[in-house]
DNA sequence: TCTGGGGTCCTAGGACCC
DNA sequence: TCTGGGGTCCTAGGACCC
């Protein structure tokens, strides 16, 4: 808390859609939703043209291409967000040494430690600075909060969106929290909103009357106690520039129920090995192993084991993950699987050798009573399942994706299937381009890397 | 065409130890 | 000698966030 309003967030609008429209000149001003496009897909973002239908976070893509048919839908690009993100993040890193990154499209900026603003004139000024330069930088516009605290800076975003920036000066913040409803203070989702508002409270004053003790008794120690300052505008929480990865996770929802065991267990290796990889490129290793299964009906439950030592050997996450599954009754389908590892640790050579040696070990003793030894043979180079061919021609041709012709150039796909792919040839400084349809194997066609959104360092006179 | 994927934090009970 | 109290670790589940 503190008496200017020098905590930042930043808040990027609609940024995958946005990021797309930046990309796709012929999808400016039109509905776009990214998301997953597969029969169980959910909105990732959607854009504010497609919001006007109805569209928004999480909804089922099924219910969105019923509210937005005419839209455009298209598979999230990771890496192409990211390396935008990573531009944005540069930008907030000139404005203080106390960046928190909340995701790709969200941050916190304390500017009292970057002494580039200490009352509100000055970070008005620094924010819309920020707006312009990032504009500049990326094609893209971001929303400002400006606060004395992070949750109240939060807010102030939200208000600001889209493409806008608002100050809330502190002092002011009860009066303005006061008639909001419960569901703006962080923490307070779906449930905790019904919990209170059963309990007659549906107000951020409503929380305030009813005390620090009643709210206690309704959620619990932390969360009441917490929701209770949350309320009356206080939060001294600081901006925390780097924090500690405590879980690395992967799963997948898979189009159609999983009933065969086998497979079931094939795909639990999978997951682990891309879980393994992924702790690894982190630099850490883990001792306790998650398996996560959504049945048939959408219960969910997860079963976990703590090794007697961190480990980043995909063998010894397998095997874990594997005795975890022989525990779980899939009867009647599995909708998902995950694997996840916790209890971080960093990673350091040495202990990885005589860890891997001592949990092989451990492993042994394990499988002589289970009598279960992990199959030779199975592994990534395993043949796949029928649909293997038609899988990769639609990975390699994905809606959204970029991709360059030897005639043409470059372009995006805007739709494939039945052998054909439809792409739309334009650059992100060009003018709506037009269609044309190719065979997917076509040998003038490849998928190529996103371009910028904004042309570098133009010759003068261009 | 009903519900993604990657995280964080909290609670609660039992085991175990002092 | 019929029943304490606190701390920590582990497991499972749930709420929430983007």
């Amino acid at each position: 808390m503190r008496a200017a309003p020098t905590i930042l967030h930043l808040d990027m609008d609609a940024f995958f859609a946005a990021a797309e429209q930046a990309a796709k000149p012929s999808l400016r001003g039109k509905p776009v939703v990214v998301g997953g496009l597969g029969p169980r897909g959910v909105v990732a973002t959607a854009s504010y043209e497609a919001r006007r239908f109805g569209v928004h976070s999480a909804m089922p893509m099924g219910q969105a291409r019923r509210l937005a048919p005419n839209a455009a839908y298209l598979v999230p690009r990771f890496a192409f967000y990211r390396s935008i993100s990573e531009q944005v993040m540069e930008l907030l890193g000139r404005l203080s040494p106390l960046v928190e990154p909340l995701s790709l499209d969200e941050a916190f900026v304390d500017l009292e430690a970057g002494g580039l603003a200490d009352d509100s004139a000055g970070a008005r000024g620094v924010g819309e600075r920020l707006r312009a330069d990032i504009l500049a930088t990326t094609g893209l516009t971001g929303s400002v909060g400006l606060a004395g605290s992070k949750m109240i800076a939060k807010i102030a975003s939200e208000e600001a969106k889209p493409d806008g920036l608002v100050i809330i000066e502190p002092g002011t913040e009860r009066e303005l929290l006061g008639p909001r409803s419960v569901r703006i203070l962080p923490g307070v989702g779906p449930a905790t909103g019904e919990h209170l508002r059963r309990a007659g409270m549906t107000t951020v004053s409503d929380l305030t009357e009813a005390g620090e003790d009643e709210l206690v008794r309704l959620l619990g120690r932390a969360h009441g106690a917490s929701l209770y300052r949350m309320a009356q505008g206080y939060d001294d929480r600081a901006v925390v520039a780097e924090r500690d990865a405590k879980s690395v996770s992967v799963e997948d929802t898979f189009d159609v129920d999983l009933h065969d065991r086998v497979r079931i267990r094939t795909e639990v290796e999978r997951l682990a090995d891309r879980c393994v990889a992924r702790l690894r490129a982190s630099g850490h290793s883990g001792r306790t192993i998650v398996l996560k299964v959504r049945r048939y009906d959408f219960s969910t439950l997860t079963r976990s084991e703590t090794l007697r030592g961190p480990t980043d050997d995909a063998m010894v996450v397998r095997e874990a993950a594997g005795r975890l599954l022989e525990a779980v009754d899939t009867t009647g389908g599995v909708r998902l699987l995950g694997v996840g590892v916790s209890g971080l640790a960093d990673y350091t050579q040495e202990d990885l050798f005589a860890q891997a040696e001592e949990e092989r070990a451990a492993g042994a003793e394990a499988d002589a009573g289970a009598g279960q030894p992990v199959g030779g043979g199975g592994g990534a180079g395993e043949p796949e399942p029928g649909g293997a061919v038609e899988l990769a021609v639609e990975r390699r041709w994905a809606p959204g994706h970029d991709v360059r012709h030897a005639v043409h150039g470059a372009g995006w796909v805007q739709g494939s299937g039945v052998g054909r792919v439809t792409v739309r040839f334009e650059e992100p400084w060009s003018a709506p381009g037009r269609v044309r349809t190719f065979s997917v194997d076509d040998p003038e066609l490849e998928p190529s890397e996103p371009l910028p959104l904004v042309r570098k360092e133009c010759p003068a006179g261009a």
